[in-house]
DNA sequence: AATGAATGAGCGTTCATTCAT
DNA sequence: GATGAATGAACGCTCATTCAT
């Protein structure tokens, strides 16, 4: 795979080529320690066409966090089916991002890792998909929450107002803050374990956040759908 | 900033003044792009005094992960008593994690970052100190499985025995690791979000991993301990 | 003196020049104390085309020691004529030797000294080639053992059988080294005491290793031929 | 022997110690290779008292080339008795030369690689020593010229007359060089080729040198004298 | 559309040498 | 008589980048 040396091909292929090798190389060593030479070997082309073509080492970087991060959302995005109960679409799209994440781990790395790492120029852009990620996670929150409302009805606490918000803004951040970052973690831990499908990484992951660890005590734990 | 260029000191300063500075300018900058230079004037010594006392970059690099993993550890440890029960011990466990990350955010780079995107030697080091806190924390929720028992047992499934752990091994050690990443994930988003405090990070946590969403959409959130 | 700084060059050009160089600068400096700056200077070039092309000191000094022991031993090869009696052909072999060697002092600078003066990689490279010569040299004396055989026949000692070599064999070894080494030796005489000439100095090795000191004393030295 | 660590010496003993090891350490590795921190922990003291002691590397450098060059000198001229005929005092020389650089290798390596290797201020010190040597060995050659006239009157070819040398002096010095060459290049032999003891260095030169390879070849080897 | 030739700048590392005690 | 502490200068090597074709 990757860098059978045909010559001669229209510009978008040969860039997707610089694109796949520099994400492997720049997964594997880091931004720094990457170097263009080894890039343009992997990619079965010279040095000059890799500058001809993507300006520079960062802004080949650059390019590449843009391309995984696309893959990455578009592969969550489309995982996930609006219509659903929250916690339904968190599950939903859990099992998609564990599931890209396995199946591309090198893209992963970049994204998680290698991207912030390094300065403004990188870590900023890896940051706004992961603010759409957690801004996505917030709202299913908020979601759940006006969900939950009427069960919750009957113990609501006096002087709360239905209108209001069930957690006040900076808690529900925190809250998708702390269930992305354990997706985070917990890629890297499926992908490293070996046997952890992305299923059980998702299932995980739901029991945790969804039940809590005290009603998983309880033997209350969070099902996930029998299927599909 | 940075040291007073004192002349003469005994070793065993400089060699600290030497891992402050190795500390900033690797969390900064990442193990790779990280001069030498640049570490040498900050800690206010020539060059070949650094390679004098620490041998090389990587020599340098990995005494840096061990003195930041050794004060993490004994941050957290000391921070926990042991007697109380497992959500008291793991809020307590959270409480001195964030405030010794907010304090020292440089050396949780160095850890959470910089260690884990270069091969083998640091990223084993920092694997290390990973799974003692992963088994604490393993720990403590297998310990809070027994102590939930006794309420459990009214609503036990007829299947279960006593004796059996409450969950399987695996599950219990995805939970520690999305409890661990959580928290790591928290811990730079407390960094760099104004106005969070590490105890406000402890208990969004806590609120997450103990009373799970689902609970807190019904109103029943985890809630910390008064006081202490 | 030196190249002339011509840019854009086919690379066996500049590797040509890079080798000259070099030889030049280890001559003149040894291996150690010669440096990668010095010699692309004067090659004319730019230190990491050095690189580029000969990969490292080790690989250049020893491509140096690989080009001048092959031009020397080509030299000497090409001077003797296979058919003459051994005599001839050891005189003409010297010939050719102190001929090279003069004209291509720091060549022989780089065989002689300073490839011996650094641990097994070059030594042996120079020895590879040493051998050779030794070899040579050894069986011209088997040779002339053999042809002198006949006019030896009439003082022959009784207990010697013709078949028997004339020299046992480590004798004959000791005898090759102590002419090649002076051989060696006349070489950088020749090369630093004005007006001596090549054909002087090879007249005076085969005065003294064919005659021996003890003929020339009683008038008996070995004569060249009386040309060509 | 070496390096054991004793405190408080009288300088004169210090000096040795420390001339000890950098002819060590010189012979090992050369004059540029060899490092002030390797013979300063080889001879057991720190490295300011071998600047004390010895001024500067260059010092040090000259300080073991005198050393050696003195004590090989002496060596020879205490082996030879004056009063013998030239071919005894010459094998007499030769049996201490070669039992000499057999016992002390690396003062050897240190005269005859390490300190022609580099400039003139080295250089030029053992040339000192070699042109004393090959001073001794063309006296020595006149010497034998001379007692070898009478021998040599009945045969005397008619244009010759008594009062001029028998050799031009010129021709003289060549001999001597490669006489000298020849030992040199034996010494390093007999040093490598397990079995080879000085004497028969000493012999297989003798043989090459007095006779010469002609007269060997006829049966007539120039013969050691029986024993002392 | 693509590349062989070439370099300025910097990095990790080491070394001879010197103070201050 | 002896040393721990410290450094300026250089060296081998590599890298991102460009030019001429």
């Amino acid at each position: 795979m990757g860098s059978v040396k045909t010559k001669r091909m229209p510009r978008a292929v040969r860039e997707q080529q610089m694109l796949d090798a520099a994400v492997r190389i720049f997964g594997r060593r880091g931004y720094t320690a990457a170097s263009m030479d080894e890039i343009a070997e992997l990619a079965g082309v010279s040095k000059p066409l890799v500058y001809l073509y993507l300006n520079s080492k960062e802004d080949l970087f650059t390019a590449c966090i843009r391309r995984e991060a696309s893959a990455l959302t578009a592969a969550v995005r489309s995982g996930v089916r609006p219509g659903l109960p929250a916690d339904r679409q968190l599950w939903e799209g859990l099992c998609a991002f564990f599931t890209h994440t396995a199946r591309n781990p090198e893209g992963w790395t970049v994204l998680h890792l290698q991207a912030r790492t390094h300065g403004e120029p990188f870590a900023a852009e890896v940051d706004a998909m992961r603010e759409g990620i957690v801004a996505f996670v917030t709202q299913l929150i908020d979601v759940a929450a006006r969900e939950a409302r009427p069960q919750a009805l009957g113990c609501a606490r006096p002087g709360r107002h239905p209108q209001d918000p069930e957690l006040p803004e900076r808690e529900t951040a925190g809250l998708a803050e702390a269930l992305v970052g354990a997706a985070e973690s917990l890629a890297a831990w499926a992908n490293t374990t070996p046997g952890v499908s992305a299923g059980q990484a998702a299932a995980t992951l739901m029991n945790f956040a969804w039940a809590g660890l005290g009603n998983l005590m309880e033997g209350r734990p969070w099902s996930p759908p029998d299927h599909d």
